[in-house]
DNA sequence: AAAATATAATATGTAATACATAATACATAA
DNA sequence: TTATGTATTATGTATTACATATTATATTTT
């Protein structure tokens, strides 16, 4: 038995133990008592130092806590005002990590493959919920863009795509595409660097989205969509492969 | 012209001032900082009293800067050690706020959409990445669900529809589809009480859905994927009615 | 000499205290 | 009655000191 293999066996029996901080423990401490006095949004939290008192700890690892709360927005503070529960915003936070530089390459993949997984999915959303004004609203945005595919032009796949988001009226949905399109843009030129593809021959534009939307039903729009996003699709399939 | 009115007139010509306190600066320049030297996942960043001194701010206000970057993992920090740049988790803080409680009932509904929209727009990926021995866990799955429809069995539905983006080879949509299944029960739930509906005569199980996969293609999988949650697509454009 | 053990050095974690600052409520004067 | 000044309060920032865990170095033991 290895010297490596005798820890491991020893570790099995003794299993490590795990050093929660005083700072974890206010943490979790504090989302109890919000679950359990069923504090909801707007509602007042206690003071500080109405913590520091109850928990015993120094206002130091309080705040810490409360620091780490505000972060992912789920309290706020004002200055004599004291804090309160507020509605967090799931997508906080997610604008600093979304950069390509600090995504590991698998994480950018599934990134990448979820833009294209939501453009296929949103059809039935949008389809129960467009009216005639939003035809108009896409084909006033088709007159502004270019008469050649602009496939890779992030301001008119952002407004584009953006625009099918709003109509499927899921305000999370759109800020979150929105957020994904400059990964997308990384993923997809990293991509290009491997193999120069052309576009294929039967290659769909926002024009075609926009007419299968118009006269047609879920599944056109999927079939227009799928196709418009194909060499993406393409694309992921491949450098999945080379990940593996 | 009211006074309100004024206020505003008056704002437009002098523009609120935002005060960016110290601990927010800090964090910018922190982030300035990675991004100018180029720094990647593993690499270290100065001491804490390296930053205070360079910047000449207190620790505190450095320390809830850091803070603020380790809660969304940015950073992780070791004693001795120093902190590190590290492979930030995407979803990590989401199991915080995922909780139906904190949550506005307008973005749990956009939870509860996105949901379904991932099932749905996930087809292409499945059948590109899907294996033969997929098929046979799948069916594993299903010998351990019950004959009847199961259809808010959390367990069943967590572990069947997990397998299918695990077959689609995206580890962030499994775990994120993990995550929202307690809110797609929650909001599902609230949604009963307003009419106790009954399943829809061509209601399709996980079994008939498997069948798609084996012997269909992306098309008749969405199909076999749309009926089986037509019930909750229905529930949701409902709701967003009442939402408005 | 090699391996195990003790010691020192270092960077983060926690505590305590003091003061700064912004927002509110209250008091005062025109 | 309204605008301005003042006090109060809770969070924001600074400073200092010490605790603790990890690494590296030195020492001892075999």
């Amino acid at each position: 038995m290895s010297k490596r293999e005798g820890a491991r066996n020893l570790q099995s029996k003794l299993r490590p133990i795990i050093n929660y901080s005083l700072t974890d423990q206010v943490e979790t401490k504090l989302l109890e008592l919000f679950k359990k006095e069923d504090l909801r949004n707007g509602d007042a939290i206690p003071k500080e130092n109405e913590l520091c008192e109850a928990m015993g700890v120094s206002r130091t690892v309080i705040r810490e806590s409360l620091t780490r709360l505000k972060t992912i927005v789920l309290i706020e503070s004002k200055k004599n005002k004291g804090m309160i529960l507020t509605e967090p915003d799931l997508l906080i936070g997610l604008d600093k990590l979304l950069q390509p530089k600090i995504l590991s390459e698998e994480t950018l993949q599934d990134m990448f493959e979820m833009r294209l997984v939501l453009e296929m999915g949103i059809a039935e959303l949008l389809f129960a919920r467009i009216k005639p004004s939003d035809i108009a609203d896409l084909k006033a945005i088709l007159k502004t863009e270019k008469d050649y595919p602009a496939l890779f032009e992030m301001d008119f796949e952002a407004r584009f795509h953006g625009r099918i988001y709003e109509i499927a009226r899921n305000n999370t949905l759109v800020r979150f595409q929105s957020m994904l399109l400059p990964i997308f843009k990384y993923v997809h030129d990293k991509g290009l660097k491997l193999k120069d593809e052309e576009l294929p021959k039967n290659y769909v534009t926002h024009a075609l989205i926009v007419k299968a939307i118009e006269t047609g039903n879920p599944e056109k729009y999927r079939d227009a969509m799928k196709r418009h996003l194909k060499i993406h699709f393409d694309k992921t399939i491949k450098m999945r492969k080379l990940l593996e």
